[in-house]
RNA sequence: GGAGAGGUGGCUGAGCGGUCGAAAGCAGCGGUUUGCUAAACCGUCGUAGGGUCAAAAGCUCUACCGGGGGUUCGAAUCCCCCCCUCUCCGCCA
């Protein structure tokens, strides 16, 4: 989403700068469907300021007592040319925005330009995987064994794709979203929100979500409340059409929510296990800052996120994703991978994006320095997917017998120092 | 869910078919005055889109008075639907 004279004035940039990312403009469709917009418009504002002025004749000719009839059955006409005009209007305007809704961010040029993951360049790597004498479960073995993980059950309930914790599962994941939103409130300075898990159809076009992705969420029949997908969208909605104050950047939120994804089109991956959930939890960072220093503030947002693995003794590495797997509404994004035994790999628990002014011009959040107001850079980033922490607490720290150590950092809050069977 | 009252520019608030992009006050901005502060006075003060322009400024036009439809030559004002806020009742956690 572009603001319309910023957009003309530099298409061909633009274009050039999104082809490294696999998107193709097409400029020259783009240029005529403006140009037909831009004369519709001309010509029935054309017609209006005739209609205007015509009627303020009429107003004058009635005062003074004079009989308008005729001229207001001349002017009938006019109107019906108008409305037939501006549904011209409407349609080609629609149309022409709804194009520009739908082209994805520009990548910041320290983005390694790529086709896929496979381009994807590592920046770090923190921890180094523990060595087994034994072989190490999946998840989805010792959890169930465990008594805290009942994958059937919640399928009876709801169906694929949804998990019921029992015990120690169950406060095992409350205690990861307790921990991590102490840990970013009390060492990162981040101010906590509980927001709505519903969201309406404005907000998911802020953030990037509407109108092209519609198929990945839910939506409630009949109605326009939608369920979030990630906390990002209600947390950063909370400015939209606002103006903030410049000396209270960087705003820095954080919030616990639920996330719903229909996963639309990931069919056949991740299906064991709750790697790929339609509804997990998550505790995500949000910050809304100053053009000049977004850049410095995503290498904290994804530090704040690292930090929680730490503190967990996880080990996981960060990758920079390349131009052709960011997402539609990112201008830079980190991804953090933990090391999962059960799957033998590292495996994404967090994305950290600068959107830049992207969601800000869309959603139209501005931020007041001195006299000037100015988009705001939007950023985000999971800190973290409270799921895959769960599976990489429960992967990493498996014992011989089945059982698992919890993290020193975690004993406060689940109360045990072991979690075994029941 | 039922009954009632409302939603107007950054805020307060008038307007209830044409003279209204919208009075007035406050805040803001520029200036005069001033030892400084304060006060007073003068001016200025919405957003988006189109045209003009190399561009900006300027000028000009169009639209916008919660959102969407309608009536009318003409709508902030009249009608319909929806959303939101407040009060009371009901229900519920």
């Amino acid at each position: 989403m572009y603001d319309l004279a910023y957009f003309r004035a530099h298409l061909d940039e633009i274009a050039g700068r999104l082809a490294t990312r696999g998107n193709a403009l097409n400029l020259d469709h783009l240029r005529d469907l403006d140009s037909r917009r831009r004369s519709a418009i001309s010509q029935a504002e054309d017609l209006k300021r005739r209609r205007n002025q015509e009627s303020a004749e009429i107003a004058r000719l009635r005062r003074e007592g004079a009989d308008t009839a005729s001229r207001q059955q001349q002017m009938r006409a006019l109107g019906e040319e108008v409305a037939a005009l501006d549904k011209q209007v409407d349609a080609l305007d629609e149309e022409f925005r709804e194009r520009l809704a739908s082209i994805p961010n520009v990548p910041h040029e320290s983005v390694p330009v790529g086709k896929d993951a496979a381009d994807n360049v590592e920046i770090r790597r923190v921890g180094t995987p523990r060595q087994f004498d034994f072989a190490p479960k999946a998840h989805w073995d010792l959890g169930p064994e465990l008594g805290i993980l009942d994958l059937e059950r919640a399928a009876k309930i709801t169906g694929a794709r949804f998990a019921l914790y029992w015990g120690l599962g169950a406060r095992l994941e409350r205690s990861l979203i307790n921990f991590m939103l102490d840990v970013h409130t009390r060492h990162h300075g981040y101010l906590e929100v509980l927001p709505p898990f519903l969201v309406n159809s404005q907000s998911l076009f802020g953030t990037g979500q509407l109108p092209k992705f519609k198929e990945d969420l839910f939506q409630c029949a009949g109605q326009d409340f939608w369920l979030i997908p990630t906390a990002e969208v209600p947390v950063t909605n909370i400015y939209r059409g606002e103006t903030i104050d410049g000396d209270l950047l960087p705003v820095k939120l954080c919030a616990y929510t639920p996330c719903f994804r229909s996963e639309a089109g990931s069919y056949g991956r991740d299906v064991r296990g709750i790697i790929r959930q339609h509804q997990f939890q998550k505790v995500e960072l949000v910050k809304f800052t100053s053009p000049d220093n977004s850049y410095d503030e995503l290498e904290k947002l994804t530090a704040d996120a690292e930090d929680i693995l730490s503190r967990l003794g996880l080990p996981y590495r960060t990758v920079v994703l390349s131009t052709g797997d960011m997402g539609f509404s990112s201008a830079k994004t980190y991804d953090i991978e933990v090391w999962l035994p059960g799957q033998n790999d590292y495996k994404e628990i967090s994305s950290c994006s600068n959107f830049e002014s992207f969601q800000a011009r869309r959603a139209n959040i501005r931020f007041r320095s001195g006299k000037q107001t100015e988009y705001v850079h939007t950023l985000n980033g999971s800190g973290l997917a409270v799921g895959r922490t769960w599976v990489a607490i429960v992967e990493n720290y498996q014992q011989r017998d089945g059982s698992v150590v919890v993290p020193e950092a975690l004993q406060p809050y689940l109360g045990v120092e072991v979690i075994r069977g029941r």
